[in-house]
RNA sequence: GCUCCGGUAGCUCAGUUGGAUAGAGCGACGGCCUCCUAAGCCGUAGGUCGUGGGUUCAAUUCCCGCCCGGGGCGCCA
């Protein structure tokens, strides 16, 4: 926020203390105290080497002259400045071009970014976790891209390895030659379906297996998994996989094809785009020469057991095998490769991963290698964590079929937001219903994802997620529908020729001008720290200010034309912005709610 | 054991370079539709900011100890 007041006081200052490059903070008064604005003195003390006191009086004196403030009050170090009404429109909402360009970064600061984030393994269906992962990555990847940076989103699929192999054998075994069109069920949920029958299979053979062998009861599912009948064909088939067995790479063609059937549903229904999806069948050998060249470099070295290691500076890393004693890959090896090969594809400026904070220690590792090699760009690579997702019962466990199932989620909230428009439709029943339940069930879902800071772990309780009251996303679409559906009861003509923004200066009327104003900042904070619930938050909050309003001031009936005039104009900039903003997020609008 | 994240109202969460009397939503209680969409607005109740120290004019915020909860520390991914 930038008023002509305060840099008229930032030249006053300058000039009666004689400093250089000074500048006032200008923040939004708390409510509880009379004002608009507040200049916080305690921050001036130090550049000004004053008492803060002392600082506020003159602070207060000067303002009381100035002609855009009505008062301007002095509390010990804090000066609560009243600001005339005309003065605050047009230092803030008065040039609306001026208000939208500020969001975008200078050229400067523009970056040329690659996001990952989705990366499912194609064994079962996504699930509320990856709906968080999901929402966040394209919220996050657009918010870059709306102040200004060069976005490139992209998906890795875990598409291949002994999780599917688990999908495959109980398909064998079990699936009697069914196909996702002769059951009618997505093929992510078919495929899914036989990686639990597998488990029930694995399980069964497991406790045969201790109830024969009592001296095993101790050892770990893992543990005796090449111990059982169907963990050895499992391993048989992964290893026919990885030699092009044509049969195993058939079944493995079609039931993956079914998976990817099943999420481009999923993804289409959540608004998710890649500009590319790299599998990991084809990459997953990939980084063994990086380690060849690090091992020629000295950054890593053969340990007396045969495993290629590096051995980190930093004790909280400590040491890390980056290639088995038999010379095959572990993970790290991969993601190695893949680093840079997206680094090869794409020359980005920053890469960003959105993974689970469970993986933490593995990008810190993964970074410190890439840095250890000596890419300089190793700097710029950072790792989005974000919490989990528990439910009111516990944890997610797929297993335990406690899992909430993302195309379930849509159905039942779609089904709500029918439910809730009709209720409130009477007896003129929208012609795109369809269009409202998707865009408020949808809105209602990620907006309620991006509510909590993304690295909390956060509780999703069910039943509160279905209501459409309070802090959420319908909340701020009704408030964008009310103000389209003002402008359409206005008409084009009410839009035309001059304002006279003077005629504003009622509370609601400033604090909402006010609100708006904050855009710019916010947009950029969020952006800069990867944080999008500081935008849900902000969105809220002006949502909450227009409320206020709109209860408070007649807009169409408001007594003067110049007024009626004036407050549009306002209720417009509001619906711009708060479009604007649902857009970053990527969470449609409605006309009509 | 080492390490990372968290502990704020009954519940879910804000509070980010340390700043005024710690906020919101839900839930509870009480008001407001002859008036631009009540998915709304207004009010009441509800807090030793886990705990004990320290730094500071000023600490929910920074530092240290402790308690509680969760994650991570594999030749798994």
């Amino acid at each position: 926020m930038k008023f002509s007041f305060v840099s008229d006081l930032e030249a006053h200052l300058r000039d009666a203390f004689g400093t250089d490059d000074l500048t006032v903070p200008a923040e939004l008064c708390p409510p509880n105290f009379a004002g608009d604005v507040t200049i916080n003195c305690f921050l001036l003390a130090k550049p000004l080497r004053r008492n803060p006191m002392q600082i506020a009086e003159q602070v207060a004196a000067y303002l009381a002259k100035h002609p855009d403030v009505q008062q301007a009050e002095a509390i010990k170090a804090f000066v609560n400045v009243t600001v005339a009404g005309g003065a605050v429109m047009r230092d803030t909402v008065a040039d609306e071009a001026a208000l939208l360009g500020a969001v975008t970064l200078p050229e400067a600061d523009q970056r040329k970014v690659l996001i990952e984030f989705s990366a499912p393994n194609t064994n079962k269906p996504q699930h509320l976790g990856h709906v968080r992962n999901n929402t966040t990555g394209m919220a996050i990847a657009s918010l870059l891209e709306r102040v200004g940076n060069t976005v490139s989103r992209i998906n890795l699929v875990n598409d291949r390895g002994v999780h599917i192999c688990k999908s495959m054998i109980a398909y064998q075994r079990f699936g009697k030659g069914i196909t996702p069109e002769s059951v009618g069920k997505k093929g992510d949920h078919v495929v899914g379906d036989f990686y639990v029958r597998y488990d029930q299979e694995f399980r069964k053979q497991l406790s045969a297996l201790k109830e024969a062998k009592p001296e095993l009861a101790e050892k770990s599912s893992d543990e005796l998994f090449l111990e059982t009948e169907i963990g050895r064909a499992t391993q048989d088939m992964l290893l026919a996989w990885e030699k092009g067995d044509p049969e195993v790479r058939a079944l493995w063609e079609t039931m993956n094809g079914w998976v990817f059937a099943g999420f481009a549903e999923t993804y289409r229904r959540m608004g998710v785009e890649f500009v590319h999806t790299y599998l990991e069948s084809q990459t997953y050998m990939l980084g063994k020469d990086i380690i060849e060249e690090g091992l020629a470099k000295g950054v890593f070295y053969k340990r007396p057991d045969g495993a290629t290691v590096i051995d980190f500076e930093d004790p909280t890393l400590g040491s890390k095998v980056v290639l088995r004693s038999d010379g095959t890959s572990v993970y790290i090896t991969q993601d190695l490769g893949t680093t840079l090969l997206k680094q090869h594809d794409y020359q980005p400026d920053q890469q960003i991963w959105v993974v689970g904070d469970e993986q933490i220690y593995h990008f810190r590792v993964l970074f410190a290698i890439l840095k250890a090699l000596g890419y300089d760009w190793a700097d710029n690579l950072v790792h989005m964590a974000y919490g989990m997702v528990n439910l009111p019962t516990g944890k997610m466990k797929s297993r335990e079929g406690t899992v909430v199932d993302a195309d379930d989620l849509f159905d039942e909230l779609d089904n709500l937001a029918r439910e809730a428009t009709l209720e409130r439709a009477g007896a003129d029943v929208p012609e795109d219903l369809d269009e409202r339940a998707r865009v408020i069930g949808m809105g209602a879902l990620k907006f309620m994802l991006l509510k909590v800071n993304p690295k909390t772990t956060m509780m999703f309780d069910p039943q509160a997620s279905l209501r459409f009251e309070g802090d959420t996303g319908p909340y701020v679409l009704y408030a964008y529908a009310r103000i389209s559906s003002m402008l359409r009861r206005a008409g084009d003509a009410a839009l035309a020729g001059e304002v006279d923004w003077s005629v504003l200066g009622a509370k609601e009327e400033k604090s909402l001008a006010l609100r708006c104003a904050q855009y710019p900042e916010i947009m950029h904070k969020a952006a800069a720290n990867l944080d999008a619930s500081l935008v849900t938050g902000y969105l809220l909050d002006l949502a909450k200010d227009f409320s206020k309003f709109y209860q408070a001031c007649p807009v169409l009936a408001a007594e003067t034309p110049a007024l009626v005039r004036a407050r549009l104009e306002l209720a417009a900039r509001v619906r711009t912005l708060l479009g604007d903003g649902l857009r970053a997020l990527t969470i449609g609008t409605l006309e009509s709610m």
